[in-house]
DNA sequence: CGCATATCGTTATGTGACATAACTATTATG
DNA sequence: CATAATAGTTATGTCACATAACGATATGCG
């Protein structure tokens, strides 16, 4: 007699081709690989990609509000507490009172973290020449405007 | 007497140029909206990104088994327990006995699981029009090629 | 053929990036 | 002056990821 459930065939070779057909999944796959990559260039010097950025936005926007900071990164403000706490505790940043305005801190960068900064992004730049070889300048250009416009479709609403 | 902590200057305009210099953080904030859109458009089929793909996947290779399904996603097997319980549970696939191979499961999917699938592919090709109107074929080839070309560096290793 | 190793899927547990609700203190506005 | 809004925080939750370890089973080697 039939059998109601046949042995379904041997899958060799698993087939992502509708999945590929999305630039999201590729973005999605590429990205891990430069999370995971960013993630072990960051590791020497006791950064993840958010705290890193953080640092990155305070060095160059001495005096930023968190509030500014959570605008900037797109992140909600009360994820940004811990975050903040952190870079304070390893004395990367400080929060400042701001005189005319009692409810808001000022973040401003110690030495310290000017310093781990600055060799912090040339590791990334490192990193990216990695992911990025042999990738001329028109592609590069290309893609960087394609992404802006697909993140400026976010923002739009 | 000299103030030891003058008032930092008001930041009126946060500045992420240093951030913006690097792909990885493009890739980052259009990944973030692309995310957000899915969530969205997935939304109405009760599916995330992640069993989205693996749904996806299923639909086109019956018969896979987990640990292909992980290898084809990138994810690790234990992380794919939840994602193959709650598909199942909601009877879009089966989990079948290999009679060759008793540890393994082959992973079938059901008709209404192949119909909800092919639904939500169309509402993915909708997010997808959504976020990329006003990119041309040839800047869309590009854009892909160097998503590949990055991803590639991931998996050389 | 027996045994060591590898594989498959699972359970258990942890981390970190995200989300929302609600709160207090303070400032801004009408 | 009352009310609304803002700044930062606490509390808590979800989910995508990670690793360790386990039992059952298959494979390969001596």
């Amino acid at each position: 007699m039939s059998k109601p459930n046949p042995a379904p065939p041997v899958v060799t070779r698993v087939s992502d081709a509708t999945l590929r057909g999305f630039v999201g999944y590729h973005m999605k796959r590429a990205f891990n690989v430069v999370q995971a990559d960013l993630a072990t260039t960051l590791k020497p010097f006791d950064l993840r990609m958010i705290t890193y950025s953080a640092l990155v936005l305070i060095v160059d926007n001495p005096g930023l509000r968190q509030s500014q900071l959570a605008d900037a990164m797109d992140i909600e403000r009360p994820n940004l507490v811990v975050i903040i706490d952190e870079l304070e505790r390893r004395d990367l940043i400080l929060r400042e009172k701001v005189p005319t305005d009692r409810r808001a801190y000022a973040l401003v960068p110690t030495l310290a973290g000017r310093q781990l900064c600055a060799r912090a992004i040339e590791a990334v730049k490192s990193h990216e020449a990695r992911l990025l070889q042999g990738v001329g300048m028109t592609e590069y250009a290309q893609v960087l405007d394609v992404l802006r416009r697909i993140e400026a479709k976010g923002t739009k609403e």
